[in-house]
DNA sequence: TTGAAAGCGCTAACAT
DNA sequence: ATGTTAGCGCTTTCAA
């Protein structure tokens, strides 16, 4: 690789008067400049960026963004918001556990090793322990949970308020028995919904039921399908994400049941392109993602310069209403 | 920030022995060591990328992989596959252009200075120009198109066949008029997709019908309804992926045409996500996304590494049969 | 077992 | 206008 003393070599100057034509600084010749960019295009120079990186003060930021999946369009959304607040002049390095949370572990451990400024960590499963340890050394934004650390600074959807709303929703609605396909207690985002569920449910003095399933569509279905064939009178379901929604659809649809006719259907991520897709289009909880990712950037360049005043930023969700929780009420 | 010298101040020793005690060479004597460890741990000390990158010869690799839009499934698996294949041991850097294709070409420009050890580039609309320019300075891997330059290594799915496979599918499922929206000249691919559907149907002497549609639900729904109120009789739609065959089946169905059995539908991209999802599960060709992106990472680190032999590396879609095109052959 | 010193490629302050 | 030089923080060879 052509470096500057090469080129200074080639055209018979100094390395700081080559310096100064590749940066366009200071003055110097016509003949000398023109000489000196010619060599170095043909040479094919690159600037060598670690060299820069040290002899200069002023740094490009990287951030480390780690997520579980990126294939899952709520990371992929969080990824743009992070690349727009990144703008020209920080990196994004990502990385992907691949749904492996060991590995998230290690890659989050890794870090600090790899010229990073600061990591966003895209879920709430890694231990407190890790986020503890890791924050002694490099600032952080992490999801949907909040720490008392220095180095730390939260982004949280308020979950339970959207689910608050969903039931709430369905209830006015007209629903009476209300079922909750969710809450299972691997994650605090789905314990908080569960939670939502709850208040809306008892504040109407109705019964809650919650159905303990994970977060994708086949574990939807047989969720519903246990539910129904435990003869459960069902009107109306609130599920933790849109693809249980799908599932819980799929199976209410194989009994016969209309929607929203006989059932109102409500997800919760607004998962545009699922919700339109669905027949009848999928009501749901909207979550500003992209904006999330931009401000989790923005705090943790606040973060890595130390100004870090917020540490804790709190996003209200958003109630879409398509066919699937329409049901007629009765007035 | 923490560095050797600060550590060797402390505990009286010199630079190197820091070194080799933190990186666990040579041979140093218990007593310096623990009090070595002990301080480097209470200082919160991590070593400087950069200033570790410079000195050693063996360097983490960066590969820098620019896509259009994370939130594209097909690219967030091309990334994903990309990130298997970097494993423990390279950095990916991620560039989203947001679907701009200015700020796309500005982002491959710029790659070269941030340290990045070589690129990807997910799609086929950057300017061939360009890619010369760049392969000049850093090695490259392009999807979709192929380059008879040194640095530059292709890989390239078989679309023209994908969509000859898909239109022979449709034909021996009894279709006789069968219409293709998509082949706008603006892709590539999908001047390709165009051509395969066009030879299939030459092959069986049907008359092809190219209705020019982009890539996303809208513009699959307005084709198909152009097509439909032009009074063509169709009784087959091959589309050019899979978000348009969503658009297709949605303006047929408000037509009052049943699939598959008035209409066979197939798709092209195999999102399961969404292909498993629509009423009736959509067909659809399958491309190997994730492993065409872990080739592709491969690829460029035998160029990285000076060992191009493969300038090119094709790969075979294959058809993925569901309700949305089984119509019942009369035989 | 320990340390001095060279060097990685660059920038920038300071001569000349 | 041009060059000299001192770092940036680390690794590594070589000498003590």
């Amino acid at each position: 690789m052509a470096n500057l003393s090469e080129i200074a070599r080639l055209t018979n100057v100094s390395i700081s008067t080559v310096s100064k034509v590749l940066n366009g600084k200071g003055r110097v010749s016509e003949a000398k400049r023109k000489e000196i960019l010619r060599v170095a295009r043909q040479l094919g120079y690159t600037p060598n960026y670690h060299a820069r990186s040290m002899a200069r003060k002023s740094k490009i930021l990287t951030v480390g963004l780690i997520v579980p999946d990126i294939i899952n369009p709520f990371f992929a959304s969080l990824t743009r918001g992070v690349e727009k607040a990144c703008g020209e002049d920080s990196l994004v390095i990502l990385m992907d556990s691949f749904r492996n949370l060991e590995r998230e572990e290690k890659l989050i451990k890794n870090a600090r090793f790899f010229g990073i400024d600061g990591i966003i960590i895209g879920n709430s499963r890694v231990s407190d322990d890790l986020v503890e340890e890791i924050s002694t050394y490099i600032p952080v934004v992490v999801f949907d949970k909040f720490y008392e650390l220095d180095n730390v600074v939260s982004i949280v959807l308020d979950n339970r308020y959207g689910a608050y709303m969903a039931t709430k929703h369905l209830i006015e609605n007209g629903c009476k028995n209300i079922v909750h396909l969710g809450g299972t207690h691997e994650l605090y985002v789905s314990l908080e919904r569960a939670r939502g569920y709850e208040a809306a449910m008892n504040e109407a003095s109705l019964k809650p039921v919650v159905e303990p399933v994970g977060y994708n569509e086949s574990v939807g279905y047989e969720g519903m399908k246990r539910l129904l064939e435990l003869g459960f009178q069902i009107d109306g379901v609130f599920c933790m994400n849109d693809l249980v929604a799908i599932g819980a659809i799929k199976a209410l649809k194989e009994k016969g049941l209309r929607i929203p006719e006989d059932v109102a259907v409500i997800g919760f991520d607004n998962d545009k392109e699922l919700c339109e897709i669905v027949d009848p289009p999928l009501s749901s909880i909207h979550q500003p993602v992209e904006e999330m990712g931009e401000v989790a950037a923005k705090l943790l360049f606040e973060l890595i310069k130390g100004n870090s005043k917020i540490k804790r930023y709190v996003f209200t969700p958003r109630l879409v209403v398509r066919q699937s929780s329409l049901k007629k009420v009765k007035t």
